[in-house]
DNA sequence: AATGAATGAGGATTCATTCAT
DNA sequence: GATGAATGAATCCTCATTCAT
């Protein structure tokens, strides 16, 4: 009596490599919800179970947990970009979508605390990458004159505006990181994503 | 149900309770120094293990992390607060030491990202208590027409500076806090503890 | 936190998905035998040595020490309720069949003395649903007139029952569980697991 | 510069022997209550701290937990054996009064469920002999002809009514425990602890 | 004889990471 | 390429027990 069906367990059907690119922005997007609710220490289990895809997909497309944040600020990071490449950008404009990414996500915020992010080589450098980055596209609109144009006065203010934000709701963050901005003499554009 | 199993294991010298206020400083100077290298979160166990003692004595004097966070902080805190009750006191000479203190400890730091510090219940309320004190204790002294004198302005500046704070070495990292401080517009005295 | 470091030791052997199937099973019996040896507070990490797994299979398979109760109990309670399902029970013959559990194992006594379960939230109401179901299933043979129908009595019938049920050996605590049953003036069927 | 006056810690008062017998009855007390109010497994700790002593007297008098349970029960079984060494003693007094200590204390209910108090050597052994006085008090006044009076029916009963009481109040422990005698057609006395 | 601090093993639980299928 | 179960180290916390004073 050959008892061949017996191994059926049902496997979801693998799509090929379409999904991989589907896998990929599907754990992005579910790792900035993630990192943005519960911060950058949250499990990475999370994020592959929000993102409905097993733990291994996780793994290989985020080697670790730096990769991850990564990926997620790296999107963050191009949309200010861009926004300092529109034509009309102006200061002000771009400080207005750093800022509300700041707002949106709890993820961004830590990248100028880059130092904390993680202690494996490599993840640091990134971050630091990615900060310098965000301090690139801000200066390109710097007037010249801007009190903020010395030195590291810059990034200084970039970091020191992020540690404004906290607070439980959106409005407040907002609140708190306008009034960060106004202390430091700079005034911001409408606060929104680029494009949106 | 904890059952140990009768262990015969000979027991480290029990030095009596004499060792119990040596002990409590060997904690809070341990305490002291993992969380300023490793953050506030960094596991209790290791404050134990650099305090020479057993976990159980950890949790004898600090029943949780807050406790212990609160230990090294009080410290650091009164220091504050002493500078302000001083005769002499200025809001500049107040702004140094706790710009020494921020410079001095990373867990200092986190005081004021009070949020993070723990979904514990508590943790969270003692850190915003002390936080307010050392607002209160810069208020007293802060000018009246003072640019920072307008409802949360003073509270969010003392957040922010602390953000600025990051560096390897403490020479960078008090460079940092006296930009964040003078891009405030605020004029620092000399970086040192109280009485130090 | 959990900081793991990045551990080289050799792992053992990942037998895959197919051993989900295989390993709960393994569990569920580690899980009745240590519970009827030990008692239902027995530690969990005793059941998963015995079942040859992780620590973290274990909290896969059951999140807590009631699901692990539950699974054990479970399958003690459905056996009961199908001897009562038969077309030709008795009360005397579910009688049996219930004694048959409560003399086989530790655990199912327990389960009527469902207060000291634990006092985890979740547990104790579990305990007492699988009660309550015992309880209906002898009650459907109940003979109107029998002098347990009114109020708790029967429930209480069974509580005391199983309190009856010590010895070291089985055949010590069939005899006082069948002398306890006829304390109370209930003739008892065969002591057999349903259908053996 | 001597400062021979650092050592001073005070020290309470040495009361010499007198103070032993004090602390006993407050551990016997204390105990009774702990055991009362949280099982037989509750921290010896709780013991200690309740009765106002250091921990390490409760291990003078109490080298193990068995020891500290049996000093409870023992005050318990022998108010049962001076109930019933009364002149006036019924079969259904001595009842009333061992319902009262069932009712009253969780602990004394543990001493039918000897099996469980402890694995070590001696503690059950103790256990079981004070169920036995218990059972000689009551078998005292057994009427010869006495449905119990045969084998072990009288001490299976005791165990079995033990079970039977649980509950949250006072009032329906009692109402259980009358219940579980009635169906094993005792009649019990007044439930009050004797003498009082 | 009392005090009460210290010890440290043990149990619960959580994740990062691997790997058979 | 995807799945998701398994592994097991690490952390937290609780007590039983010892012992210097």
């Amino acid at each position: 009596m050959v008892e061949h069906s017996e191994q059926q367990g049902r496997r979801p059907a693998n799509d090929g490599p379409k999904a991989a690119a589907r896998n990929r922005s599907a754990l992005v997007a579910a790792a900035r919800e993630v990192f943005a609710e519960h911060g950058l220490e949250a499990p990475l289990s999370a994020i592959a179970r929000r993102a409905r895809v097993g733990q291994g997909v996780l793994y290989r497309h985020f080697p670790d947990r730096a990769a991850a944040v990564a990926a997620v600020l790296e999107e963050n990071v191009r949309q200010i970009e861009q926004a300092a490449e529109d034509g009309d950008a102006t200061f002000a404009g771009v400080c207005g979508v750093l800022t509300w990414h700041l707002v949106d996500s709890a993820a961004f915020i830590g990248l100028l605390h880059a130092e904390r992010v993680g202690s494996r080589s490599g993840t640091r450098a990134y971050a630091l990458e990615l900060s310098e980055r965000v301090e690139r596209a801000l200066r390109r609109h710097l007037p010249t004159e801007h009190r903020l144009g010395a030195g590291d006065d810059l990034a200084l203010s970039i970091a020191m505006v992020s540690a404004a934000v906290i607070g439980p709701t959106r409005a407040e963050r907002e609140l708190r990181a306008l009034a960060a901005w106004r202390l430091l003499g700079v005034e911001v554009g409408s606060v929104r994503t680029f494009g949106g």
